[in-house]
DNA sequence: GCCATTACCTGACTAAGGTCAGAGAATGGC
DNA sequence: GCCATTCTCTGACCTTAGTCAGGTAATGGC
């Protein structure tokens, strides 16, 4: 890794962390403490919400979170009633009075946001907010992990079948996994080939296959990314991943076969080395095949 | 202000803040209350430095900073001992223990950048740390404010000294002021004229002076932007907010003068409306005369 | 030599953010 | 109906990050 990147990345870190974090506190602080304000946020704006919910969005400590909401609802901002279901939850919601204050924290926010952008031109602002888009969507897309899973495994079978669904609505005639050539996802468990889910913030959204057949070229199956994630670079991490799985397994060689309802795929393949070839199988919703050497 | 500006720049603050922050706390905390580590940071790597001067630059109590120290010193990381010419004064120095102590919590902060760069290939990294570089400085541009001063304040008076030093260096044969047909910058004092300083953290880094002589166009001198802070605008924005006194001092031309080494600040001149005229004065110093219509 | 000022230290105090160990009530599985 | 589990709350406790009001020693201007 280049080390003025390194220097970069940390310059960045100091010097705009700790001046939002200046501004933040200017703006915001003194108005509300900021657990409470984050507790505040979180209930949102009128809804009921569970307290378990709430506080694991949050990851804050039970205890700490009682309370916050205590001091909440001394000042008439929340009112906390047991759920109607089972009475060991507590659900809380936003009084008039909350949703002021909600409120009016926005408004400081609008007015930090307001204040940095102000002293710039027209020009200024907008390479600003574009850059900000930027570092927000690299940023996400550093913070995806991959990590190895069983294809049984929950996240896993969700991604496969957000999968499934996806193709469906995609191809002539819909997709049915039980009558393509991989019926059972079974098929990418050790040791007979591999699966990979990627995820954001502990949510899985994005997912990859591979089958290592003995004495053949390994073959990507099941490369998906969710909706929300994409533009991150995510199927192109998951796809060098799996490449190199498969040099690591031994073989030179990887193939792939795709619909033609699936463009931005095929354009992946192409720009990563991927070639089209013959046909190497008879899967039944696939129009193209593709093979890259290691 | 459009509304998705702001949105964005909120969505930023969130995302970064927050995510930088807790990596922050993942990486670095743990190993030090951040008080002592801002602190150890501060008094760098090796030689001694005043109290009283890592004080001021952290902007922390006295009886604060006191404590850091005595827990600092209780750990072995530092030395403190009398000033030898002014004994009221304390010097504090890292101990070998502190400078490896240091080295460490800039290790890592090497580990932390590496976290966020490592994830992403090698024209996301590229994208990321410019899309950074681009941030920080617009959000340093943003920060700059601008004041009015009187030409004999310390700042102001700062400011036309490096002017003058500057100016010194580029024209063929120098430049004293005192041979300019602006001896006196009080002249730049109200209600004859006004003078504006822009600061970054306190600090002067910029000036632009306007006269406003009876009956005739107003007229724009001295402006300047120290070398560390070109490129942040700064100097359009001086010039607009001149322009826009000069409006509400009901005048409806500008004119300035200068020098043909002055190559950028023509550019500017052009850039922002303005058209060279015929000498309108019999400045030694100046080559090139402009004028804009407000 | 006097005296205001400066630099630092100490003690007392505060608020925020958080952890941990139960207690108490409700629930679900058997 | 019993019992382990779940969810929330409470009390006790802790650290960090400060602030504020003196106190002490050294200094510099007169």
């Amino acid at each position: 890794m280049a080390a003025d990147q390194v220097e970069q990345v940390r310059r960045f870190n100091r010097t705009v962390a700790e001046r939002v974090g200046v501004l933040n506190d200017h703006y915001l602080g003194g108005a509300r403490p900021y657990g409470q304000a984050r507790l505040l946020w979180q209930i949102g704006d009128g809804g009921t919400h569970d307290v378990r919910g709430v506080r694991e969005r949050l990851g804050l400590d039970s205890g700490y979170v009682s309370r916050l909401l205590r001091a909440l609802e001394r000042d008439g901002l929340v009112t906390v009633e047991p759920h109607p279901r089972d009475k060991r939850v507590r659900t809380v919601r936003l009084t008039e009075a909350g949703q002021r204050e909600r409120a009016f924290l926005d408004d400081r926010s609008d007015a930090l946001a307001a204040s940095l952008l102000d002293p710039l031109d027209a020009r200024q602002r907008e390479r600003l907010t574009s850059a900000m888009a930027e570092v927000e969507r690299l940023l996400t897309a550093s913070m995806v992990s991959l990590e190895e899973l069983d294809p049984g495994h929950p996240d896993a079978a969700h991604c496969l079948r957000s999968y499934a669904a996806e193709l469906g609505g995609l191809f002539d005639g819909g997709f049915d996994p039980g009558h393509s050539l991989l019926p059972d996802p079974g098929e990418l468990r050790a040791p007979r080939g591999l699966f990979l889910v990627a995820r954001l913030h502990g949510e899985p959204v994005g997912c990859g296959g591979l089958k290592l057949p003995a004495g053949a070229p390994a073959e990507i199956k099941r490369l998906w990314v969710s909706p929300g994630t994409r533009g991150l670079g995510l199927a192109r991490r998951l796809l060098s991943e799996l490449e190199a799985h498969a040099a690591r397994h031994g073989r030179d060689r990887v193939r792939l076969d795709t619909n033609k309802a699936l463009e931005a795929a095929m354009r992946l393949y192409r720009d990563t080395g991927y070639t089209e070839i013959p046909a190497f199988n008879d899967e039944p919703y696939a129009h193209h095949w593709f093979e890259k050497r290691l």
